[in-house]
DNA sequence: TATGAATGAGATTTCATTCAT
DNA sequence: CATGAATGAAATCTCATTCAT
């Protein structure tokens, strides 16, 4: 069985490989410059290769947003306070975003990916589900949770369904990124980016905010 | 005399004709979807034809671009009051944007087609000039324009930098319209389409106003 | 019949003007950048009306070739003196083209053209002879007259046929031209060009002539 | 291990075959009505394929090119005497130009190729670099080093500048080859082709040799 | 006579994907 | 498991030439 073992191990390695070059692929040349040749020559393998270890281009992307969704869910989540008001979670939430844009650029490749992969999400009216797996709908149900919570607890005003609701939030809040994610590195003002994203956060916190909102729940902290 | 306006109404109308195809195309099948081979087919002309009318494929969609933002801009503008606040004059604007959505899906064609155009727009280090024309710039003044006023009258709050803010503004604003543009018109539902722009562009206004503003001011008409 | 008369004027004068200007743009872009499109934009004509004036692109070239033809061999000719020896001919000859290359350049058009018009001229099976009219056969003609003459006086050693040889000679005295006409005019040297040319003159000269040559015909000015 | 010569040698194989047919439909009909599709029907290949083999059509006729003038520079070389005057090397250079003309008409590819890749070559203002590999650089050194040796040796008279000199005589050289390049095969007439060839390099050699020297050097066999 | 308009035919190049070994 | 090789299907654009008015 040990050999079993590392060969699965062998295989997971591949497979991580993959994802991690196609991602780098796409933060150095952006999405519309990621093609299979690139990713196969970067990987040191051959482009039939990649198609062991994925069904097609789509799969790859598929899973490298999934991962950054995931990842970017987690990390939001594990931020969010105990007992937290909803407005209080959706300022952790997009501090979250940013921290993690700051440490990594890692989560532009989330929504940029999004778009390149479904087009019309979350739009779509058979809800794109066979395109995105379960991480990217954890996403959407984390943000329905917040707006949810908060129309609950009145911190979040005028907030009525919270399920089509998220889609507007994700939407807005990922509006930077998507483009983001199509221009290669050398041409991004990582600077410009990180004060658009903040102040397309606290756009959100305003408007989604009830009136008497504790200021300092209204603003974010520049990374 | 006749003879040669009667050609120049002609030549006209080719041109027209080849970019109201171009329209639908992209209304039917979605930006991504559209081919010089296509439009040829739909505008009942060969490919080279398109090729008197148009420099390059680009040409094409930069037109339908300017066309589209022109009519935007000047029906905004036309409904903003004589003596508006900075928050009367956003409000106006997001009005007229929902009214044309209303009429005629055409402003859809308007952005979706921006990012494809130039996919890092507005985030460009280099500003992407030279690939928008002169409606395009317009838009953004226009916006510029109403978020200087509503510094300067109060009545857009924490507006400091007027042009940059259009920048994230626009990309907020044209986030659903972004994704619109990629699907294809059986897959697009317009009541969920001007559901999400309303909510959108409510949250634009709560998120960009002053405290103490009028609230009919934050509250957009279902279309 | 003066009607009549200013017509057929008329109509010269635009078969003039169509041939000079497509010799400009020969000139200045080169042969291979000559399109009926360039041709009519700088006639300020269409291109359909082109074609009223010449039966096709290959005619307009033909004629070019052939002015620039005939006006050289005219030229040479007037410049041969009577009763010249065959070297003698043959250094008026050269002489010739160089001077109406310092002149003008318009010289310059004459082979790049024949090249262009008929690629395998003068090694045709078929001698080409649909293709090329009157003066280039006068051209040729002249140059084995040339050599007839040298050949009968023994100032040209070794000329055994001189038809086939004529060949030969204006091959080698025209490559360099041949080159020159599909450079645009920026990237030429006039100066190089010129001294190349008489060097390959030079060595014609040399190769051609007998052995006792007085040595003053076996040189060309330098332009 | 032999699996992976065998492939090597396959690889290298299809390589060679591209090669050769597109040799073989220039010769047949003409650089000019060289095209991917037509080398692609005539390897038996698809148009994509050719890319996996080749960067553009660009490197296919360079390569030809390279080879061509590699083949006839080497052998060339290996046919000048030890010791040779300049002129004697001379001779041997036409000598073995005119060989491997008879027993194959690879060289026929050379210069018409060379026209086509850089019409302006060698007068380009530029240099035309980058265009040309090696072998076409070291063809015009050896032709230089010639016009040296005689320069040094006395054995060729009047020449001053080598290096631009060799120009003249690559040109001087090629005229002909430029010409039958651009016809196909049915129309040419190998025969006269070869005599034509031998009276240019009889005329070079003539034209470059100093007064006194041997006859024999000057006249060259017929093949 | 003049022309605006139209086009057929073609050229080069790219890319995701499949398959025999 | 790995891959070299191959390709179908497109996509954009160019140009000489024709024809109805």
């Amino acid at each position: 069985m040990g050999i079993e073992e590392r060969k699965n191990r062998e295989r997971e390695e591949r497979h991580e490989l993959i994802l991690r070059k196609a991602k780098d692929l796409i933060l150095d040349l952006g999405v519309d410059a990621l093609t299979m040749q690139e990713i196969a020559a970067a990987s040191e393998l051959s482009k039939a290769t990649l198609y062991l270890y994925f069904r097609n281009k789509d799969a790859i992307l598929t899973e490298i947003l999934e991962d950054a969704s995931s990842a970017f869910t987690d990390y939001a989540k594990s931020r969010i306070p105990e007992g937290a008001s909803g407005l209080m979670a959706l300022h952790a939430l997009w501090s979250s975003y940013l921290t993690l844009y700051g440490e990594s650029q890692d989560v532009v490749v989330l929504t940029g990916i999004k778009n390149y992969i479904d087009p019309g999400f979350p739009l779509n009216m058979d809800g794109g589900n066979g395109k995105f797996g379960a991480a990217m709908g954890k996403m959407m149900e984390l943000i329905a949770d917040v707006l949810r919570l908060g129309m609950a607890d009145g911190s979040l005003a005028r907030v009525k369904a919270p399920e089509r609701l998220a889609h507007t939030v994700i939407m807005i809040a990922t509006s930077i990124i998507d483009t983001v994610t199509r221009i290669p590195r050398h041409r991004r003002d990582p600077h410009l980016i990180s004060i658009e994203m903040r102040e397309t956060f606290e756009i959100l916190l305003r408007g989604l905010a009830a009136e008497n909102a504790d200021p300092s729940l209204l603003k974010l902290m520049a990374q």
